[in-house]
DNA sequence: ATTTTCGATGCAATCGGTTGCGTTGACGTT
DNA sequence: AACGTCAACGCAACCGATTGCATCGAAAAT
């Protein structure tokens, strides 16, 4: 494109050859005189020629391009694992396109349209809070897309999903609330039809009754926005209304951790002495606030690096997605901070 | 691609036309009658056809793509640029390819080789820290690529930036300061070689003579990284080497300044009894923190549809590159916090 | 009845690069 | 001299869609 692109055809032009001489010659195919390939070659240097992809991606149909569907980029998990995906993508000869849903099912069914009309590779995945039904995944499926979900996965029998283990990542942190002495813990969950809040509820609720505490519905709040704002106004009405105050938060995100935490100090009541907080995913602020916030650190860098080795290893038939019978599962990691020892 | 995407040569098998035919009567072309524009596009819609954008492009030597390439996605308020940039360009039927540098001069090169290849429309960028030289930039805006650049502009005559108006972000924090009887303000710098960085340490300077304070240029500190980390050793060490303590942190950005208020506290000081802070960027963090971090706020997701837009009419030829004089300035607002106020 | 007109459609080149197969000519072999 | 071999290269089709320029047949005009 452009004035002045050079192609294969100026090449050949201008040397005299065909231009699949040419074409041969770049290669370093046999069959082609070394004195050739080097005028060629010289040539293709002094003109500051590139292989035009779009041509490459026409004949092959492949465009060595990875569609990544998200719903926000605004957002430090979301923004770190997007970091993993350009890493491994980069690394491997791929390109990556961006588009955000900002968590709209309508904008999630047209980014696979127009994407699919680039004839991308393969898809990345994290669903939008709003996608309840998943016949828009299932049947790209069907048709023999490969897809990747991360993070936010659908429910479809034998897709290839990466997450953190929400479950065990919530144990821990409810089970360290109770070590410390905290009793009434209040969960500040996400929305439920996300796989990774219902991970983390049941991951509260086994570490209760791990410790022989009863489970009290109401001390698990959605909170499904999951930002500061919310879950502060959330744990206000919480404090004004109930009998026996809560004596800790879990939050489904670090967003609403800190809005509880904010919210108690308002109230009069000291972190971590009255009130300990938990969060999750250890968003960079957590070490910064005061008292630091404990959380629960997400790998997101590693996820989206792991979820784009798998989709590329699917494209270029190095695995095959049926052989992956269950999701793939990182490990995360309890960080305690001052937030939740007394 | 894959098994069974129709293309138009299916479709004009199955109802035994020309693939000319079923082009022109899925575009409403006059010479085609009503009943073959019927029933090509029902046989269209069976078969879900979808234009393939890679032909397309091959035909127009036009991709509808366009390249953004910045430092780091994880980034607060590059990752809002983005999110601006993304919004703009799919509005406008464009795709967006994103790389990251990480900061490396190579990997800049390198994604414009990767994109050029790839035959995108234009470029949206934000150059790295360790770029001083813009001569791989200026040979593309020679050969007449559409470039726009943002936030991080190289020194370039006739290119076309958007800025944010940093000057004035940083004139009007320190003179806030000022104004709340601070004195020894010190100024955690940017690198210099970024004219971002320049402009604000001249805001700093301009703010300080219109008050009548001298400039002690001990009061700049350089903090290359600008992590929280590098402020906080380095805010120590003035503490202990100045003879005379500061009371003031206007930091080049919000990790900067929080760094120096932990290292004030660590040091027993209080925020903002004996020393004023005041961040750039306005980060989510800000007003999590206690005290609550003054910052200049930067409008990122209009800065990226700004730009993305000026890009767009540049491609599309509804503006001239050389029509526009000067830099695109968006104007900054500075929010006063509890961490600046005494 | 012959010519003109025009609506409806097809042909083929094009974008840039790849690749199976055919062609050319120099050389060696019998 | 006649034939086979092989290095070196060209031809043309192909990927999917677009588009200027035919072409064809039927209705309208003469």
């Amino acid at each position: 494109m452009k004035i002045g692109q050079a192609t294969i055809k100026d090449i050949a032009r201008e040397l005299n050859v065909s231009s699949s001489t040419v074409s041969r010659a770049l290669k370093d195919y046999p069959g082609i005189s070394d004195e050739t390939k080097r005028k060629v070659k010289e040539l293709a240097e002094k003109l500051n020629y590139r292989p035009n992809a779009i041509a490459l991606s026409l004949r092959k149909s492949r465009s060595f391009t990875i569609g990544v569907i998200i719903p926000e980029v605004v957002h430090f998990f979301f923004s770190t694992v997007i970091s993993g995906i350009e890493e491994e993508a980069n690394s491997r000869g791929y390109n990556v396109i961006l588009t955000q849903t900002n968590e709209k099912l309508g904008r999630e069914k047209s980014s696979i349209d127009t994407m699919l009309s680039n004839q991308i590779d393969g898809f990345l995945v994290s669903h939008s809070k709003e996608t309840e039904d998943f016949e828009h995944f299932s049947k790209l499926l069907d048709q023999g897309y490969p897809i990747v979900f991360f993070d936010r996965v659908p429910q479809i029998p034998h897709a290839v999903n990466v997450t953190v283990d929400d479950y065990k990542g919530a144990f821990d942190a409810v089970s360290h609330l109770i070590q410390q002495g905290y009793r009434r813990i209040v969960h500040l969950s996400g929305p439920k039809n996300l796989t990774i809040s219902t991970e983390r509820i049941r991951g509260y609720k086994d570490a209760l009754m791990a410790h022989g505490i009863e489970i009290n519905k109401k001390l698990i709040v959605e909170c499904p926005l999951g930002t500061d704002d919310e879950s502060r106004k959330t744990t206000r009405q919480l404090l004004e209304s109930m009998e026996e105050r809560p004596d800790a938060f879990f939050g489904n995100n670090d967003m609403a951790a800190v809005g509880a935490m904010l919210a108690c100090k308002d109230w009069g009541l000291r972190v971590p002495e009255d009130i300990g907080v938990v969060g999750f995913s250890n968003w960079q602020f957590c070490s910064m606030i005061d008292p630091g916030l404990s959380s629960v650190a997400q790998p997101g860098f590693q996820m989206g690096a792991k979820a784009t080795q798998l989709l590329l290893d699917i494209i270029e038939k190095k695995i095959n997605p049926e052989d992956i019978k269950e999701s793939i599962t990182l490990p995360t990691e309890l960080l305690i901070r001052k937030s939740s020892v007394r």
